[in-house]
RNA sequence: GCGCUCUUAGCUCAAUUGGAUAGAGCGUUAGACUACGGAUCUAAAGGUUAGGGGUUCGACUCCCUUAGGGCGCACCA
């Protein structure tokens, strides 16, 4: 068992013999001078049993120095307990962590599945900037539910099947009117040859939306060939299938160099078919109402402090929106999954959205009562300006130009004895670990400033750092004579630092959890390695003669390497060979 | 206009149910070490937590208010 955890507990229940009733939870203390841990229910428990809190801070310790866990326990303030743990409480736990690391970490007994939908990205609209954060948190939070004990299904839910694609069509037969699929006469076989590459593809996008914004007539047709796609017309349908693999490669490409991996690649389209049953279900049973020509679900509450506009379902014209899409994809999840949980992250400006979604579904019973739907956003990645991130010139940056960008700088970290062949990746394993890093370290909701060269940087709070001394501590586990084994002696101060961050993994990752966020992690990591790095500059680990320190050394070594690799790997951050 | 949210060191970010002296990184200054991967480590300076008021034993945190950012407010996604 954990620690503090049995530490918490055995607090928990001297209390309850005093007559008390708290959940107690033990802090590490922000006065190392005063005690590891402090336990700050003293002024509490004063105030609704009508003591001083001093008094029963006195009783507490005085049954808590009849346990010997502790080198020392005193009460400092109005009542703050600071406890100090014995080295020989520290030592035996070193060694059970050891035997199974599990203990350590924050786990839960649950069979629970969790179904989470990040990423975002949209068919034939090139990877930017914007669509970072979305793969990076919603890959690290999908591993946290894994290693905290859930059972996960993740879907990258595309945008795939609306008007931007009618407008790469309507593109498509202006520049190449003489291809196959716009001929209605066609009668062979479509080449699976994509007509375009996948930078014109690009390239094309931008053009035709900027085109439809100041010519009707354009837009007029992009509609027409969204309605002639939606309804599968023979030629559009197989058009849209090469651009959509073409694109969907290219996504998957780079999701794959960020270290996102999804189950499910569905999208738009993939809803499409269960809107006619959605509307179908939603309208036979009342639970929509027409609102200026519009097919609408009224979802506003009486505590409401602010307008909530209804759910469109059906435009005045008769088409579908978001929200019909979003309703028909939880629609048909339910129906195909079996899950209890359902997260969405997306940038935070689309909180209402959500908000007015979740309320349908649950008001129509679309999504049963017991399984909670949750949404969490992220803040913007801004440039240096504070506005969103931007090439020089104030274009769009791709992900692609935005990797290159990084691993650029991470290059010059490079060491000389790597062979040149291997540089260009382990640049990029840097670049990635860079990048992850500076984009996990704040709080998943603030926006933040994205500086490449900052996050470049091997020394100071970045991915380059991390990855530098985690290599580092496996070369040393590989080069020492003596293997891990127990750790036998407590010879320094600073071996004591490293055990107690150690401790500190559970609430952290709970922390993590419980936020939807990974920053506590993402500090954690450079707090544990900054102070396994003073130890190593302070101690010899090879020149040590004394065998029970050597052994205690490395020991402790291969600890803070597994912590940092099980960490890294929740934030999916790849660790290379070599620097 | 209404609503949500933010404002913390020179810069970029933290702050554990309301807890003690608000912490880190970078930058600045001063040190350490022939070095198992020194691309490291140690230390110092730097704060009226945007301003004002309130709640209480105690407020960056909760409430009110002023100022200044960001975002959202039905037929885009």
């Amino acid at each position: 068992m954990n620690l503090i955890t049995f530490l918490e507990t055995e607090i928990e229940s001297i209390i309850k013999k005093l007559g008390y009733v708290d959940k107690v939870i033990l802090n590490v203390s922000n006065r190392p001078d005063l005690g590891d841990y402090q336990y700050n229910g003293c002024m509490k428990l004063a105030s609704i049993y009508k003591k001083k809190p001093f008094d029963i801070a006195s009783e507490i310790t005085n049954e808590l120095n009849k346990l010997n866990y502790f080198k020392n326990i005193n009460i400092a303030g109005p009542g703050f307990i600071n406890i100090t743990l014995s080295d020989s409480t520290l030592i035996d736990y070193i060694n059970k962590v050891n035997e199974d690391f599990t203990i350590n970490t924050y786990r839960i007994d649950t069979d629970e599945t969790i179904f989470l939908d990040y990423g975002g990205a949209n068919v034939a609209k090139s990877l930017h900037a914007g669509h970072l954060r979305s793969p990076n948190i919603g890959e690290a939070i999908k591993r946290l539910c894994e290693a905290v004990g859930y059972k996960t299904i993740s879907d990258v839910h595309l945008g795939d099947w609306g008007r931007p694609m009618g407008l790469i069509i309507c593109e498509l037969s202006k520049r190449y009117p003489d291809l196959p699929y716009f001929d209605p006469n066609f009668e062979g076989d479509y080449s699976d040859e994509c007509p375009i590459t996948i930078d014109e593809l690009n390239e094309i996008y931008p053009y035709a939306s900027a085109k439809a914004k100041e010519d009707e007539k354009y837009l007029e047709e992009a509609r027409d060939f969204t309605n002639r796609l939606q309804n599968k017309e023979k030629g559009i349908y197989e058009l849209w299938q090469t651009f959509y693999k073409l694109s969907v490669d290219d996504i998957k490409r780079i999701y794959t160099l960020l270290g996102a991996n999804f189950d499910l690649w569905e999208g738009e389209y993939d809803a499409d078919k269960y809107v006619k049953p959605l509307l179908d279900y939603l309208i036979n049973n009342n639970y929509t109402e027409i609102s200026n020509g519009a097919t609408v679900i009224n979802v506003k509450e009486e505590t409401d402090t602010r307008e909530i506009p209804p759910v469109i379902l059906i435009k005045s014209n008769g088409g579908i929106l978001y929200d019909t899409t979003e309703l028909a994809t939880l629609y048909s999840r339910v129906k195909r999954f079996k899950f209890n949980k359902m997260f969405y992250l997306t940038d935070i400006r689309q909180e209402l959205h959500f908000i007015e979604a979740f309320r349908a579904a649950y008001k129509t019973k679309i999504v049963p009562s017991d399984i909670s739907l949750e949404w969490f956003g992220f803040g913007t990645m801004n440039g240096p300006d504070g506005k969103p991130f931007k090439t020089r010139d104030g274009g769009v940056m791709s992900l692609n130009e935005l990797i290159s960008l990084v691993k650029n700088e991470t290059r010059k970290v490079i060491k000389d004895n790597i062979p040149d062949t291997e540089k260009d990746n382990v640049a990029l394993d840097l670049a990635i670990a860079a990048i992850k890093y500076g984009d996990l370290l704040p709080h998943r909701s603030t926006d933040y400033v994205f500086d490449p060269i900052k996050f470049s940087d091997i020394n100071g709070k970045t991915g380059p750092y991390l990855l530098y001394n985690t290599v580092r501590m496996k070369s040393l586990l590989n080069k020492c004579d003596i293997k891990p084994n127990k750790y036998i002696k407590l010879s320094t101060n600073e071996e004591r630092n490293i055990i107690l961050n150690l401790l500190n993994l559970r609430n952290v990752m709970i922390k993590s959890f419980n936020e939807r966020s990974l920053n506590e992690i993402c500090e954690y990591l450079y707090k544990l390695t900054n102070s396994y790095n003073a130890f190593y500059s302070n101690v010899n680990v090879n020149n040590e003669t004394d065998i029970n320190k050597k052994t205690s050394y490395i020991t402790l070594t291969n600890l803070v390497y597994k912590t940092n690799m099980y960490l890294l790997n929740i934030l999916g951050i790849k660790v290379p060979d070599k620097i």
